[in-house]
DNA sequence: TGCTTACGTGAGAAGTTATAACGACCCGCG
DNA sequence: CGCGGGTCGTTATAACTTCTCACGTAAGCA
């Protein structure tokens, strides 16, 4: 899709390949999650023999580690281009909520059970650490309150992995809050928490958002 | 641990067996994950062979299955033990925050990513409202405030889930905030996502739960 | 037109879950 | 006390998985 502008035509094959593989394995993992992800199934779903894949992604994990590196990416977009379109903060969490619910198994990729011993490259953490730039923004667009918190305080001393950014403490606290606070409706949701319950999860995350978007996070 | 009461001593027999098969799984799962899980290393460090543990367990799935229900349990007594000796809400947080830090595996096993085409037993939702009764009766200890929350009056007409409770709609909308909040801070905070920026997460906790044991939720 | 390099295949090792068939042991009943 | 039935653990086997290696082919580059 992007950065086919590959001199030779064998990169331009080679990145085509890794495109489908990658496109099947996004299919498999929406049916059946990441832990069943196969590369024999893949490989016999494109006609091609097990061992071949090997020639585009080095281990499982590999291919996995592509997929980290490529929900962070869509994720990223998402909400650049919601920001971009004027969204402010609630429209972010409503940009955040739909990609989730378009694809929940992605959605547990990057925020989900993390997998012992398996370590996300370097290059996710900039672009968490872009999604993050982008909710940030839209925090500090909020009229700041006057109301220092408790917790706003503390992470005045404490904003390393905000620096740079001229964010007031108060926007950082409610950056987190936004956060955690989505995070936890949206994950349990997800995962089937709260089915049979008779309660509308949508209804929950507009309450909580509510109460991110009031003066006092 | 428990029900070794059993008549015979074949079956007292068997649910040694079987409780060693499980602490074994533990271990397995604490190191390395639910996804890790393999009956044959279990079978090997027990001095059996693969085959024997289908005596016991009829399948990886069931073997699972027993772990969830092994972890409601916990929880359940956890958060039952602490509301005994007079814990309050801010005690019950603090006790699922040491649970959950105790064994991460364990909690994301009970409030992870859900795994594909496996459903929890019937019988886990009893242990699951058993644990929402016990933190519920603590929301409704709190001195209930006059002011009713847009999502109250929601929850007045959508709280089947908690049918037969005399709690009050506010007390409803604390316990979902209070676990969805405390949720969010936790399992990213198991999950490692606050590694790096310099952050106490403790203190992000303790601040979530201060936001929840005021007045408006 | 030839050379080199990448590519795909097949074979195979070491793992996994799970089933089937077989032998041995133990428990309870007569 | 003895014997039978049921349970247990074993080995063998099938169908998977990831992953390595050696080989032939075919495609691009000069």
């Amino acid at each position: 899709m992007a950065e086919t502008g590959a001199k030779t035509p064998r990169e331009r094959y080679r990145a085509q390949v890794r495109a489908e593989i990658t496109e099947r394995a996004w299919e498999q993992i929406a049916a059946a999650g990441a832990s069943a992800l196969s590369l024999n199934a893949i490989a016999k779903q494109m006609g091609m023999s097990g061992p071949a894949l090997y020639r585009y992604f080095a281990s499982r994990d590999d291919l996995i580690t592509e997929l980290v590196r490529e929900a962070y990416r869509s994720l990223a977009e998402t909400l650049r281009a919601a920001s971009d379109s004027g969204a402010d903060l609630a429209g972010l969490a409503h940009a955040l909520r739909g990609w989730a619910l378009a694809d929940p198994q992605r959605y547990f990729l990057v925020y989900g059970t993390p997998i012992p011993g398996y370590h996300a490259p370097a290059d996710t953490t900039a672009l968490s650490s872009e999604i993050m730039t982008t909710v940030l923004e839209a925090c500090a667009a909020l009229a700041p309150d006057g109301a220092t918190t408790p917790f706003g305080t503390y992470l005045q001393d404490h904003r390393d992995w905000a620096a740079g950014h001229p964010a007031p403490p108060e926007a950082l606290h409610r950056l987190l809050t936004f956060w955690t606070r989505l995070h936890g409706v949206l994950s349990l949701e997800l995962a089937g928490h709260f089915t049979g319950m008779g309660l509308d999860p949508a209804r929950l995350f507009a309450a909580e958002l509510d109460g991110l978007l009031a003066p006092r996070p």
